[in-house]
DNA sequence: TCTTATACCGGTATTAGTATCACGGGCATG
DNA sequence: CATGCCCGTGATACTAATACCGGTATAAGA
């Protein structure tokens, strides 16, 4: 095996990751987050309905800097579960 | 054209992103942080001599909690030339 | 009703990230 | 000098991210 495939977890924690950003976006169309991220409105879809679990650094990076949320809160809000109560890691 | 190669800002960029890496590595060993972060060793080195100049999202963040750094001062410092000052985007 | 805009879905193509294997350099110890 | 150990590296294999295309559904508006 070369590379690990994409766990159970790490595909919920994409959804949530997904769903964090379809919040945070709101109102405004995907195209017009996509556009000012500068990436494709199909990754942006992609990535909110969690299809591309594990999305690259400089994307959320991007989006993240498009909807004016902080890159350390997201990554902090994905490593707990939905209730809010810290999740271990897989080993 | 399907997906777009990375040009050589993004290369450039992802190399000034590795060089903080290693800066904030210091006397620790690679084996050591990646074994923290949960990740390959042969992937911290390959992040770090930037010849993966666009990892994932969550690997930077567990390699940015295993070395105690914000994500967002480093995708800041990375939008910015060597001498600091501010770089545009490419369009 | 017809058009338009938005979002979702499936498929496809291509590049890139990640992990395993195997190798060489430095350094200590016998 | 030989042996083993740790670190970093090069090559290879395989999966996933990204982008483009076509089609579908739904809602708003002319």
């Amino acid at each position: 095996m070369v590379r690990t495939p994409l766990t159970p977890w790490e595909r919920q924690r994409g959804e949530r990751f997904g769903s964090l950003l379809r919040q945070a976006r709101g109102e405004r169309s995907m195209v017009e987050i996509a556009a000012a991220a500068g990436v494709s409105a199909e990754t942006l879809r992609k990535i909110e309905t969690g299809r591309a679990p594990t999305p690259a650094f400089f994307t959320v990076a991007a989006l993240a800097a498009a909807l004016e949320m902080s890159l350390d809160e997201l990554a902090g809000a994905c490593s707990k579960g939905a209730d809010g109560r810290a999740q271990a890691l897989p080993v």
